[in-house]
DNA sequence: TATATGTGATTGCGCACGCAACAAACGCAT
DNA sequence: ATGCGTTTGTTGCGTGCGCAATCACATATA
């Protein structure tokens, strides 16, 4: 009665998947927290403010592309701003709302911890795939996002719940 | 000067992966909660437990696989225990030790729990993908564990850090 | 045997976070 | 303008977890 669990083959996708992810989280807070102080979601906060022209974003859209609540983007904020990192200011077009800015010292903080960064992601992940399987990645999670199956993969029981 | 910041590749293959797992951790928490009132890893546990012939494992040996410390372990088998799905026994041939150990009522529990479960993640995720695919996504993660690099893939700085 | 050093599990403390309640402000209808 | 539902950010409360100290026991060394 396999059909009650997984099979070897969707283990070692799916299985293998979580752990690698686990471990890959847990090195890359280490080296993060070692070098830049920051963990990695204040880093990834730090990044969406960065592609932003004017190093601005609001808590709204901060929580929105991030994996936290606007609660928890809101102290995450004050702990940046703590560190001199950001800045909040309110907006003027929407009273009710703010912004965190990049400060100065935040951009240069942030720009020393994506150099270090981006080396370990490629060090210890992205080095290991050529530039065909990277793009074969990059599809998959993109037909995950979309929730559209491939061609003709059997069984697509149609997601209803 | 891209060589400070992720290639639109890379940030397809790495950011995408990222995105996707938040994504599918979320629905994965609230399935589960829903069906069987227990978190992902607390489910994980359970999991593990279930692959034992006598469905008991050690503290230190459950902490060794999953993503939590040994204390963390040890506050997550309290509340299964207070939810009566497994019971604590000292280890007799190492009397430091303690067994956690899956229950009648724990294995019912659970087993339910993995069927809505393995349906779940195949709706949402392994459904999408080829048998093909799914080999090579393994493929993929054991390289990944093993630190070991593809046949010629370029640049290969070595892992020093 | 006596002592030192190491290891397994628990626990006090602190922290980051979600949930839900809240106040302020928005937008829309009348 | 007034009223009402909605949205934004903050905050009190509870929870789950890591770190490090601690206790009980094991193992090694003398």
């Amino acid at each position: 009665m396999e059909n009650d669990n997984f099979t070897t083959l969707e283990q070692g996708a799916w299985g293998g998947l979580l752990g690698m992810h686990g471990r890959m989280m847990r090195l890359i807070d280490a080296d993060l927290q070692a070098h830049s102080h920051i963990s990695h979601v204040e880093f990834e906060v730090l990044l969406r403010l960065s592609w932003e022209a004017d190093h601005r974003l609001r808590i709204h859209d901060l929580a929105a592309r991030s994996v936290l609540t606007r609660s928890g983007i809101s102290r995450l904020v004050e702990r940046l701003e703590q560190a001199g990192l950001v800045v909040r200011e309110k907006a003027t077009e929407d009273r009710r709302g703010a912004y965190a800015v990049l400060t100065k010292a935040g951009m240069t903080h942030f720009e020393a911890a994506l150099r270090q960064h981006v080396a370990f992601v490629r060090r210890h992940f992205l080095a290991l795939f050529s530039e065909a399987e990277l793009e074969q990645m990059a599809v998959f999670w993109q037909r995950v996002e979309t929730g559209q199956a491939n061609l003709e993969s059997g069984d697509n029981t149609r997601p209803e719940n």
